[in-house]
DNA sequence: CACAGCATATGTAACGTTTCATATCGCAAG
DNA sequence: CTTGCGATATGAAACGTTACATATGCTGTG
């Protein structure tokens, strides 16, 4: 009385249906196919409840239609919207997200490149930090926000000309003192040319521009000090401050309210990625958005690209300006 | 001159190594092997940069190691910690991760886990929200904080519990002008027993306790002109006020201090979730913990269990206060 | 009417593993 | 020296596909 446990095969199709598996293999692969054969196959399959098994297929083809995705985590709120376009533009195209996080530990990098090798995944999307990657050539790789050589495709946003943007901006608006503010990252990486472009142009018109970038560090107290430090007669001795992301500028304004300053009245503020998260969550902020979806079609593109003989080493993409309340629109 | 561009095989190893197939195929599985050919079999291996193919694997042994994650998204910082633990817990047991997002779409849960059903992960843990979820009952299925029927396990935080102990901590506290918000989910889900769980202590206790609760609503707008409609002679009617998300209390708090209350001494506030991310970008409030890599640990444990004759239809994990700057705190 | 030529279905041989029945070896006992 | 036994290595079969070479049926032409 044991019933048969197994999930049926295209044999089991093949015979409900009675036809040749050839056949049923053909019209599971859209392949042309007499219509009455391909109704009958089709019948026969919602029958039996019948799946491809793409073990089977995998090992025939030597295509899993899955690409890894590499991310220090998943909780920041950046990575956390890269995360989700990447496995929307990979789900588009009919692709599996494989999700791997590392903190940060390039062992655990190189751990999840070996793991995600040996199972045999189409491609890699990583934003990792491991100076030296060891990853199959064979395999394609394409790395976000990180450069790595000419031969691993990289995508990132133009964190120069966004900090280039900022300052014109806050230029624009009436800003003479610009600050600069930058709270360490662990790890190098494109991002740090944000204060680069952002001091360039202020260097450019020959003014002055004060920076304060903090390294490994966990709080946000000497920002706190050094702002408090700069207030003479109730005004900050900086009003236009550029953030090297959002989060650090919604502190920042939190901060400058606290010390009495008005923002934007007193001093304008401008952050960076154009987190939708804080703004929904009531956390705004004027800042310059990275183009998080086209990032991830970029890479998901160029990861899955056909052609792999000429790929740009590197695709450097336009960020924008986004008014979120604290500068002074005109 | 074309290379060999195949990856090498357990046949190419097992030639290699002047052994038999089924040899090498032992040594890739820790079966038991004389210790000489296991040194060739290995040396063998490392000299052709041999990787077992996880697909010929899958075909064989039915299991594919990888488990399935379905999420609404993962931006929401409850969500993110939750992929990020369930990843990590995956992880350890030498599981990959598939992340799926369905922006609370009940179709897209369904295409799913389709899918995902149809790519033979082991099983899948999910977040979702679809009253009947059409689920292969011979796949493991997990589901988190949302339960189905008694066949499919559930692990959830105990939230009418918090709901309690958010009560409790406040009349510890002193407070005896309760006030419960909630701000709608979309879906209904086991998060809705927290204020059940509030007021149910107030009643037991016959006090009054406010609820304003919100459903599908974007602005917090709605909060801010109960709140200030409750003020008489700069005293707010409430002195305590339990938030149904750690994301609302961050907003009420600055609500109050805006509309000049100072928190904690004139109202005291009590989130939940405890969202790691927030008090690391310096938004702080008390708050109902979750324990989020439990939950994690659970329902990767439940899923990978050998036995699934009989497993628990619901798991109920106990959560905790944690102090952080919007309570008075002895 | 026969037969070329085309289109379409058929069935078999891989793909790279695991598993299991069989072969081989070494050693102890008769 | 032979036999038997246990331990261990061997190699063929099978997993469910795809791809390709072959078979089949049809249409249209000489």
């Amino acid at each position: 009385m044991k019933q048969k446990e197994n999930a049926p095969t295209m044999k089991d199709v093949a015979r409900e249906a009675g036809v040749a598996l050839g056949t049923v293999s053909k019209v599971f692969n859209s392949i042309p196919v007499g219509e009455d054969y391909r109704r009958r196959v089709e019948e026969a399959a919602k029958r039996l409840g019948y799946q491809v098994n793409s073990y089977a297929r995998g090992l025939k083809t030597n295509r899993t239609c899955s690409a890894a995705l590499i991310l220090p985590n998943v909780t920041d709120p950046f990575f956390a919207m890269l995360a989700q376009e990447v496995c929307s533009a990979l789900a588009q195209r009919g692709y599996r997200t494989i999700l791997s996080t590392t903190a940060y530990d390039p062992e655990a990098e190189q751990r999840c490149i070996q793991m995600v090798q040996q199972n045999k995944v189409d491609g890699i999307i990583g934003l990792t930090y491991t100076p030296d990657l060891d990853v199959d050539p064979r395999l394609p790789y394409v790395s976000i926000d990180r450069y790595f050589s000419p031969c691993v495709p990289c995508v990132s946003s133009d964190n120069f000309g966004g900090g280039q943007l900022a300052a014109e901006k806050l230029l624009e608006l009436g800003c003479t003192r610009p600050l600069f503010l930058r709270i360490g990252s662990k790890v190098p990486g494109e991002s740090d040319k944000r204060g680069d472009g952002f001091e360039s142009v202020f260097r450019q018109r020959q003014m002055n521009c004060i920076s304060l970038r903090l390294n490994d560090e966990e709080s946000y107290a000497p920002f706190r000090d050094f702002l408090s430090s700069r207030i003479e007669g109730g005004r900050l001795a900086f009003d236009g401050i550029f953030c090297v992301n959002d989060a650090l500028a919604i502190q920042i304004r939190a901060m400058l309210l606290e010390l009495g300053l008005r923002v934007p009245e007193d001093v304008q503020l401008i952050g960076f990625d154009g987190i939708r998260r804080f703004a929904q969550d009531g956390f705004y902020c004027s800042t310059i958005v990275q183009p998080v979806a086209r990032l991830a079609e970029t890479s998901v593109d160029l990861l899955l690209r056909e052609d792999r003989s000429n790929l740009p080493s590197l695709v450097c993409l336009p960020v924008s300006y986004a008014a979120g309340g604290t500068t002074l629109e005109p």
